[in-house]
DNA sequence: GAAGCACGCTGAACCGGTTCGCCGAAACCG
DNA sequence: CGGTTTCGGCGAACCGGTTCAGCGTGCTTC
């Protein structure tokens, strides 16, 4: 059990204060190139490591953000969104040697309710919000904390919180162009959750399309995103009268168990339904015939949320006093694009 | 921008010196009962949280665990995993209002050195060892740190960290006797990554079972646990001329992508070959057929993990100087359960 | 050669909790 | 009634960093 070597040992080492050993190490003005050497020299070699603690209390910063998710401990597991998400987001953090301390929570007021202790105890500088919904409680209620925040989705309008998001309205059309032009005219969606922000934006997108190409229906049913919906859903649409000729998953999970309810019912992919998933996890090459599906490059979209949350930190660190409220600003990404693979195919005529 | 209440500004609203505040708002001696009733009162009404690294730095704790995961950004999503043992360690973390401190690594050398470096900034009271291997640098660096820990995984013999794991041995018996009870006597099974200490354990296990009975092969093939190998090894093993009639995966994502790869071939399940997959996510009922699996509650074995490190924690702090170094142990779970599903049939005659 | 200045460094205060020695008053004792 | 114990509470030190006022030295400047 080794010692912890404190700026004090350092000071003692080298025959100087602890002043002058915190200007060293920190690179700061204050002392003379040649005791700033000798000082570094002797930090490295007692194998010297800052106590968090004491620089969090003196400086009060945490170089920690937080992340809270809001799902069952059964059912996050099985999205792969949330780890790719979480380890594009350490990569950046771990970059600028920033902690993620991770919470997982069952509702809203738990969430909001880590939020103020994080804030409170200055357990985290700032923190990501995922999952943004159409009226999400948490943007105020983190923009009157005074907490740093980034919303992980939008666009969030009249934004007291900046937001990273991809538009999904693109992609919603190109899948829809795409289906039209392989001939199919019966297109279901099974959608996600109603409440959430881009659920509602691919809603409107759909239905704009749709009014403007002459599909037959386009008709859209909401769910939970898990596979077991996905695939009672699914079993539902495939056993209708005029069933679908194209069925469009919101996200990779449910579009698996879809395809699983197609073999179960006998159904040819693509031959007699086509199938195409959102957010194209590795989940859909595994599957055959593999899944058409929107590519996002999740990794590196959470990676940007956390750069854009770390460059803000970094501001109101300098500047306390944020005059110009409006600083909340909106990071577009590259949209999803589509990626065509064996589970689509022409309409049967 | 509400102003964070300090303990000096509730000693000041009551009236007393911030001692006997500190004692009040622990709990323990040197207040009366009226003061105490009155200090809880003042703090709760003016929304006192404590400061975290002000505690931290008196206390010299961090009321947090890290976990370091080894895994590239792109894989580590797909594998259900992680991500439900993480949510079963959490829910017992903040039960015990403890944090969570996430990190991914590349390397070895990468996660040892995140472990001196928390230990060295006081930033976590003690961290889980994932993917426990069949020698594994970490358990003795970690003991020489004097960082309390868990290795989620084992047993681990000779071990100086205490282990929490569940018998692999009975259920692969279990796999091995039921494919042999339904008639298989061709084997195949596509492993995990050979380094891993349950890899070796399942090894022994299935060679063993496989001596006590007469199959005609019961072959093992090691991998990296991705779905691309999973698919590979699997054609490899299907166009082979005596080719098994039943696969064992040693993960469920390898065993849905060969379950693919036996469609694209044009094989029936189960008739012309039973399927059979480990760590029975939500996953495996996605596919059709349902995969046959070994279930485990992993979200469980989390917490178990979690509460075993939370005690370990607990004792060290109380009794700094552990006088009897083996006061190292180790606690089983319940083994993995085989749920028969659709994927596992009769072996063709 | 005195005044002024920049530089290098020290010592002490400070962040916000915890903990310990000590003291005054009340209670208890023979 | 004096002496001891107990209890409630105070004040200060401490954890390990950061930061700032101030001070001595050496150099420039006129």
């Amino acid at each position: 059990m080794t010692r912890r070597v404190t700026i004090a040992d350092i000071a003692a080492a080298a025959g100087v204060s602890k002043g002058a050993v915190s200007y060293a190490l920190n690179g700061r003005p204050g002392v003379s190139e040649a005791t700033r050497t000798k000082i570094l020299a002797i930090a490295a070699e007692m194998g010297f490591v800052p106590n968090r603690a004491a620089r969090s209390l003196s400086v009060s910063s945490a170089q920690a953000v937080g992340i809270a998710l809001r799902r069952s401990a059964r059912t996050i597991g099985i999205e792969p969104y949330y780890m790719e998400l979480i380890s594009g987001i350490e990569a950046t953090l771990s970059a600028g040697s920033f902690g993620l301390t991770l919470q997982i929570v069952g509702t809203v007021e738990e969430e909001l309710e880590v939020y103020r202790r994080w804030w409170a105890e200055r357990r985290v500088d700032g923190v990501l919000l995922c999952d943004i919904g159409t009226s999400d409680r948490r943007l105020d209620f983190i923009a009157d904390l005074g907490l740093p925040a980034v919303a992980v989705g939008g666009p969030v309008e009249g934004a007291r919180v900046p937001a990273v998001w991809h538009d999904d309205v693109e992609p919603c059309r190109d899948i829809l162009e795409y289906l039209y032009t392989l001939g199919h005219r019966r297109v279901a969606r099974v959608a996600g959750i109603p409440g959430l922000l881009h659920t509602a934006i691919r809603d409107q997108a759909y239905a704009d399309t749709a009014a403007e190409l002459d599909f037959e229906t386009v008709t859209t049913i909401h769910s939970d995103y898990t596979g077991e919906q996905g695939a009672q859903i699914t079993r539902r649409l495939l056993s209708s009268s005029k069933r679908p000729t194209a069925i469009v998953y919101d996200n990779d999970v449910m579009a698996v168990a879809g395809l699983g309810v197609a073999h179960e019912l006998g159904l040819e992919i693509p031959e007699q339904l086509s199938v195409v998933a959102w957010d194209d996890s590795p989940l859909c090459r595994l599957t055959h015939p593999a899944l058409t599906s929107l590519t996002r490059d999740i990794p590196a979209y959470g990676s940007k949320c956390a750069e854009v949350l770390l460059t803000l930190i970094g501001e109101n660190k300098v500047s306390e006093p944020p005059s110009t409220e409006s600083r909340t600003f909106s990071v577009q990404c590259r949209p999803a694009q589509l990626s065509p693979r064996g589970s689509t195919g022409l309409a049967q005529a």
